[in-house]
DNA sequence: CGGTATCCTATAAGATACTG
DNA sequence: CAGTATCTTATAGGATACCG
């Protein structure tokens, strides 16, 4: 009678919010995205204690945003590793825009205590809203529809 | 001895999730950004009980990110609207990345229940990283430096 | 090191009823 | 219409102890 497994939201940011809205989801997704990979950096980088890091990476593994992996160093045993999947990759714009929203509103004491910059370039790495045509898309600009 | 108003988190993004991190807060938002402006809207569109949209949209006007303001239809007496001030309007990039996450990722029956489009060019609006150069950064261009 | 099991508390969120 | 008051349930999340 009821859906045996997943949620049936009719709107997809509802959708995503029910799948990795909650904030322990959110910052292991930064920590990945800032490059950690094992369990213990997940938990200590987090400030989320262990039970709660065990959980939330095997939901974001089911959910394919992340994926274990084996992993070993020369002359040593064979560890566990997490990394993103492409899905987890999609992810980056939402831990940017918080990240850079973060950054503009919700200053902490010593200012950000990470820097994201654009290889090469230098230029502090950002998210815009655009278009696919590549135009910047100020609010004004954007038309909503709501086709249903 | 302890901090009278507000959050002390080392971690802009952890800060901002502790702000507006909720589910009920970022649907809100999305509304706001879809254009919702008077409070039965926010809690028919969003599903959320009328107690926890008054409590949240109570919220993010003290976070800043919406204002109340009077709002006269000629000949009717006066209501309430909620609108997005300029913080809120920053925070565009987050509900445009979640939305297009779960466009991509977390497909509900149906399709996508709106569609976002650019004026006059008709483009889709979407969330992308780049730099303060303009150009796009694909994640294996973008350098994390942990500043403490 | 990379977890699991158990138990506990705080809060998110809904249901219902009511008010100006 | 735009909320508030009160109560209850579900879940997020931490503390502690333990395991292969």
């Amino acid at each position: 009678m009821d859906a045996p497994t997943g949620v049936r939201e009719h709107c997809t940011i509802a959708a995503t919010l029910d799948l990795v809205g909650s904030r322990s989801s959110l910052l292991l997704l930064r920590e990945a995205a800032l490059g950690t990979r094992r369990f213990a950096e997940f938990a200590v980088r987090t400030g989320l204690s262990e039970p709660m890091t065990a959980r939330r990476l095997a939901e974001l593994v089911d959910a394919g945003l992340l994926e274990r992996a084996d992993y070993r160093e020369p002359g040593r045993r064979v560890r566990q590793e997490y990394r993103l999947t492409p899905a987890g990759l999609d992810f980056l714009p939402v831990i940017t825009a918080l990240r850079q929203w973060g950054d503009a509103h919700a200053g902490v004491p010593g200012g950000p205590p990470i820097a994201v910059a654009h290889a090469g370039c230098g230029g502090e790495v950002v998210a815009q809203v655009r278009c696919t045509h590549g135009h910047p898309v100020p609010p004004s600009e954007a038309v909503v529809t709501r086709l249903r």
